[in-house]
DNA sequence: GATGAATGAGAATTCATTCAT
DNA sequence: AATGAATGAATTCTCATTCAT
């Protein structure tokens, strides 16, 4: 990927995050990216195919995840990690990972894609922690991580995170 | 509100909940209601002048949740009953709610006047409680709220919401 | 005519003055005048009509103009008059001066039917005065004229009126 | 300016000095030019800004005039040139003034940056003359010079300028 | 006579996308 | 690869006009 393509994904990344994918221009992208509106889709084809190319980039960044994840020993360690996953994002990743919520509320398709392999993970996780209904088990816990994202991707300023991964950590001693 | 306006409410509603707010243009609003497209700026200005009335109606269903769960005689009945708010959302608010998360994504202008209430609300009933951080523990039970929340409203079809209420409240006790 | 049919007569004239016929739209006469849109339409048929209205009445104005300066007994007393109209238009009937000066730009429908009589009577006073090109001379002392309305009715409050007819005066002692 | 921006200015210009600013829509501008409508919105950004880059362009126009008639020696001869401007404008020009004098009737923004400099060269010519009342002298000329102008530009074919300009040097002798 | 809801045509503007250079 | 002019379809919004009450 040259400078100017990365500049592209950058620029639109950052903007659909804070606008939401249909709120922003092409134009606004070459703008904030400092290119052409052309190079946009001589690079990725049109406005879907540069965001395809975003999420693929993230789809990676959540593999390394899952990988981390599955190296863990205890079924109860692998469960703890993904439902506290929000607090450790990277406050560079925000933004994509702003936009795959957002998107979530219009399109399906990539949130199954993001969210299905922690699924699996969870649930024979809990099966080997010999819960009686591993899948309900796992959507609450699910739901948890969505709850955490949604609070520390919008109110990251305003809520204390630490102080929530604390509270929240007494309850699951 | 006239027949027309309300038809038009309904329709925008639908369809700002099903595909985004930018997402749907306002001919397709017209189509849907059934009423020429000039309606809609004539009782409403402009685009967001129809979602904000659309929010301003929500707003209303929202303050009688509120009186609803202040009625609660125990604190405890309240935290309670303020968690598990998504599992009572009718099926037929459902366009509403998910309006209001998806919008959550891109415009905080709505968000703090919905949750602001109900933080209040558990907050001094935490306190009442004696938890040490109440702020902290209100954020969690919010946090758990939102995720609920997204879950219900967005894999309504997929998760069995009884047994996930059932699941969460063994937890609760 | 009824109070309300004077109303829009007023509001529109006042509006058309301003900003010009094609800027101004028929819902902004309505709520300048205090009535319902389709009032508009019940009295005048059409934009158009309403126009045809207001320039109706102007034209009844200017008659009397007319008839009074044929009254004057001499040739030269009526073309002074006549050249001098600008100075003498009463505050009051500076809007439809203005709408007939801005509508003579984009349309010379009512153009002549203003000037056909003025330039009539020159003529012939012209002629009684024994100038040899008549119609040069009153083709001359019309563009005066619409010089002096020009600068009277657009730099009102910027040019001294009097003093400018003074001056006028001084050179066709 | 490329030639299809060029296109676009003489269109425009042509049709406001015909129709009215108002009364002519984009689409009649891109028609008359020969391009897509949106290129109007993307080289001038909306239709007051394709206006605005007319009116600029035709002030570098006016400031030649200026010049030239600074550089007339006396001040008799600098008088009488500006009077006499409106028979001396180009056929070519004639759009553009017409364009001007409407707008004057609806929108003082344009007129006062285009009188200015020619009020300024009068009264000082006039005090060099020896004239008590310069400003009310040189108001009366430059209604003069509004009047020549509104007959020229608006009676062009019927109006003899040449036989005008005659009659009009025999009274300045 | 009077209102105000409603319409439909059209006007200004936006925007994804193409293309010559 | 990169630009920027250009397009055409859509999109938001306006407005004269009609019509039921």
């Amino acid at each position: 990927m040259t400078e100017k393509q990365q500049s592209i994904v950058n620029s639109a990344l950052k903007l659909f995050a804070d606008k939401g994918f249909d709120a922003v221009p092409t134009s606004a992208i070459a703008k904030d990216a400092g290119v052409s509106e052309g190079l946009i889709f001589r690079h990725f084809q049109n406005k879907v195919g540069l965001l395809n190319a975003i999420m693929q980039m993230g789809k990676e960044k959540i593999a390394d995840n899952v990988s981390e994840i599955l190296a863990l020993n205890t079924p109860e360690a692998r469960v703890t990690a993904i439902m506290e996953i929000p607090f450790y994002i990277a406050e560079e990743d925000y933004p994509f990972w702003k936009l795959v919520y957002s998107l979530k509320w219009q399109n399906d398709y990539y949130d199954d894609e993001m969210s299905k392999p922690m699924k699996d993970i969870l649930i024979s996780a809990l099966v080997e922690m010999k819960y009686i209904d591993a899948e309900s088990e796992a959507d609450l816990i699910l739901s948890y991580l969505d709850g955490f994202a949604t609070t520390i991707l919008l109110k990251g300023e305003v809520v204390d995170k630490n102080k929530l991964l604390q509270t929240l950590r007494k309850k699951y001693k």
